[in-house]
Parts: C-alpha cells; structure tokens; sequence
DNA sequence: TAGATCTTATGCGAATGTTGATCGTTGAAG
DNA sequence: CTTCAACGATCAACATTCGCATAAGATCTA
C-alpha cells in the first residue's frame, strides 16, 4: 500500500510518516498544496492524507482538482479548524474522512485502516478464460472486449460454468443450478443453450465430455 | 435510498428522520439496540445512522454483530461521548464515520451524503452520465445544462441507479431501496417510473436487461 | 378542493424459453 | 473396417413470460 501524505508542518508530517511506515505502508511526502496536487495526479497512491491549511494552493483546491480529474483514491482530511461548516465543505468537495487536530495517531491509524480496507471492497468482480471476461457485477459479458449481449438464461449458464471453469459439470447439476426443484429431467434445453453460447463465442469455448457433461477449458494461455 | 436511525432519544430520532426524508431519503426508525439490529439485519440499508448509548443492546455491539454477519452497509455513529478511544473502537468495530453530540443537522446530512456517495465508489456528490448530471446535494438533474424537473419518485429511482450505473438493478432491489417495509411486492410501479425517465431523458439512458432488471449505461466514452 | 403525483389494471407485441423431430458423431463390438 | 447404438447437436415451431404504453383510479399536498 502506497500513501501520500500532504502536510506542511515538518514535524508533524514525519511523525505521521513514521507511524505509517510502522504500520507496514510506503509513503511519499509533500509539503505543500502544488507539490501535493502535482504528486496525487501523477503517481498512483492507495490513499492520501492532506491537510486543509497549505502554503501554495490550499487543501481543498488541491481536492477539489483531483476530484475533477477523475482521481477516485481515498482521501483523509486533515485540519486544525474544527467549524462545521468547514467539515461540511470537505465532505463534500470528496473527502472520504475527517479528523480534526490535535488528533491520536492511533485515531488517524485506523481511519486510514478504514479507508484501505473499503476502497478494496469495491473492487469488481472479473472472471476471464481467453479473450472472453464475465463481470458478474454488472451482468456483462465481453469478447475481445466487445459486449455480447445474453438473455438472462444463456447468462445465468455461461456464468456456472466460468465458475466453475476446468472442471466437467454434469448436465444434472447444471439443472440444478439453473432451475428449481420440479423441472422436467428428461429435456434438452441445457443442449440448445450450450449450443446457442457456442454460436456466440466459436465453438471451442465449450468443451463436452461424452456421458459426463460441459468443461470450459482451464486458462491455456 | 433507504436509511435505518437507530436512536432512543425519540426527539432526537425525529429530527433526524424529518432532515433525511427532506433530503429524499426513505426511513425507517429504531429505539433500541435490539430492534435497530434486527432491522439492520433483515432490511438492505443504503446508510445507517447509530447512536451508541442504547438500551437493550449498546450500539457497539449492535456494529460487531452487523459486520460478523456479513453486512457491510455504511454506518455512522452517533454519541454524546467524544473521548478518542470510543471513537478508535467505533472505526475499529467497522463504523464509516463518526460524529459527535451536538451536532449540526447540515454536518449530519454532508456526512451521510458522503457515506452513500462512497458506497457507491464516487469521488463527488455530482454524478454524470453522457450529457444528465445528477446533484446528490441540490438534488436536482441537468440534462445539457438546463434543469430537468422530475417528481420525488423519479429523481429517487435515477439517483439509485445513477449511484450503480453499468450494474445490472434488479426490480425487486430497486423495490426494496426505494420503499420501506410494507410495499407491495409485485406492482409495476418500478416499470411506470422507468417508463417517464425514459420519456424526459431519451429511452437510451435506461437499458432494460430482460429478465435481470435495468442498467445505466456504463460511460462509453 | 384542485392539482399534482403515485399506484393499479389491462392488453399488446416482442423476446425468450421449451419441445420434439431429425441429423451427426463417437466409440466399441463384431 | 464396418456397423450399430447411444449420445449429443441442431433447427424450427410453439408456448410462455416479460416489459411497455396507456389510461383510469387513488392518494397526497398546497
């Protein structure tokens, strides 16, 4: 974990720079808002620590033109005043927490535990096999990153098998997981959508296993 | 977005609610440590707001049980103390944010608006989709710049899916982030307010995903 | 109470799911 | 090497479900 810490109190920026590194992080250091704002834009940081009162460009400015670029890191307040109406502005110029000072290091610790710990949480959920991913979060599937479209059962089926990619899926346990309990053993639907998901992605992607059932090949790359 | 208050102050717990449905949230209002738990535990909550001294089960408590569980949802605690330990163990037990009494109602507002913003992965309280920029904090839409006026309902229904655009929205979420407890299940209310978004905004804005739900776009730019 | 907003009801048309007949392929036995 | 039976693939017709528009009834709000 990369950090940012962005204060222009020398001993205050290296004590929380010292707490930091104790606490396994690697940190960058910037003491004020331009070599702040110049450091956030180019470098990829897992969170940043910036502090309101800066020479140069003050900490909100320094926010506000992330924010409008488009950089999306966590980012931590930090300041001495403590008005309201000041928190309110952070907050919403994007701030993702606030401490005020004088602050407990163990305090800034574990927001800044927080912040990693929620930004990770977001992250989207990808299953690839060849040039073909699956992003079950948005019920997308992309080929050569192109989207193809799926109705919901030849997703629902493509979606089983990546996640269980590798392993050879009976027909019957595809039933299982595709319907509810009372559906018709004896039918051939799951040939005719194994047969229409070839159609759409090349016919290797499906692999069957005479008298055993489906596999998608493991990564081959 | 629906939000749980879970406060025994009864006063308190009023203004809370009357601030948040002003600000066009849905809400539902808990007493005690027990039934604000169970509530959090049943009902998928966009925010919660949790005070910490509670009767039956303290508010501390009710946090570690939600996070064991498995609920995520973003939590801001509420407390008459502000000696920094409880604040560190509140962070610690997976509390999003913090403030302490007394407070100011805008304070409150700006930090919810930020927890829900968060969630969502957004850096700011404006999201913007092709040419429609939605204000979390005005609450108000832009279509190319010039103000589009839409109904409490429908700026509701656009600010979910806005705050989860490129994920496929099932109905039945949507039902259960946009009306609280008792609503009728299957009504096709969801299609009606889809079906008038379209008509002010362009039937392209809303993609329909049969059998799944809707989806915004994903910026295609 | 009027006007705006929200909800329910209905019917149509299209997208999707299912079926069964038929055709192709595989692998083992003769 | 040929033949056969079992199994899987394919296709088109058929059935069903789903989503949408529209409008009327219900409810809220000023």
């Amino acid at each position: 974990m990369r950090m940012l810490i962005v204060e222009d109190d020398r001993d205050l920026n290296r004590q929380l720079s010292e707490a930091l590194e104790d606490a396994g992080y690697v940190v960058d250091k910037a003491y004020d808002g331009e070599e702040g704002h110049f450091l956030g834009d180019t470098e990829p940081y897992d969170a940043v620590i910036l502090d309101l009162g800066l020479p140069q460009m003050d900490g909100l400015s320094v926010l506000e033109r992330w924010r409008r670029d488009g950089h999306s890191m966590p980012v931590l307040i930090l300041t001495a005043r403590d008005r309201w109406s000041d928190k309110v502005a952070g907050i919403d110029a994007g701030a993702d927490d606030y401490v005020a000072k004088p602050f407990h290091m163990e305090e800034v610790l574990a927001r800044v535990r927080a912040l990693v710990r929620r930004a990770a949480g977001l992250a989207s959920n990808e299953i690839s096999i060849g040039d073909i991913v699956l992003d079950t979060k948005a019920g997308k599937v992309t080929k050569n990153g192109m989207s193809v479209k799926l109705t919901s059962h030849e997703f629902r089926l493509l979606s089983y098998l990546m996640h269980h990619k590798g392993r050879v899926i009976s027909r019957t346990e595809l039933v299982e997981h595709l319907y509810d309990q009372d559906f018709d053993r004896d039918s051939n639907t799951i040939e005719v959508f194994v047969g229409r998901l070839r159609k759409k992605f090349g016919s290797s992607l499906i692999e069957t296993v005479r008298g055993l059932g489906y596999r998608l090949q493991e990564e081959n790359a």
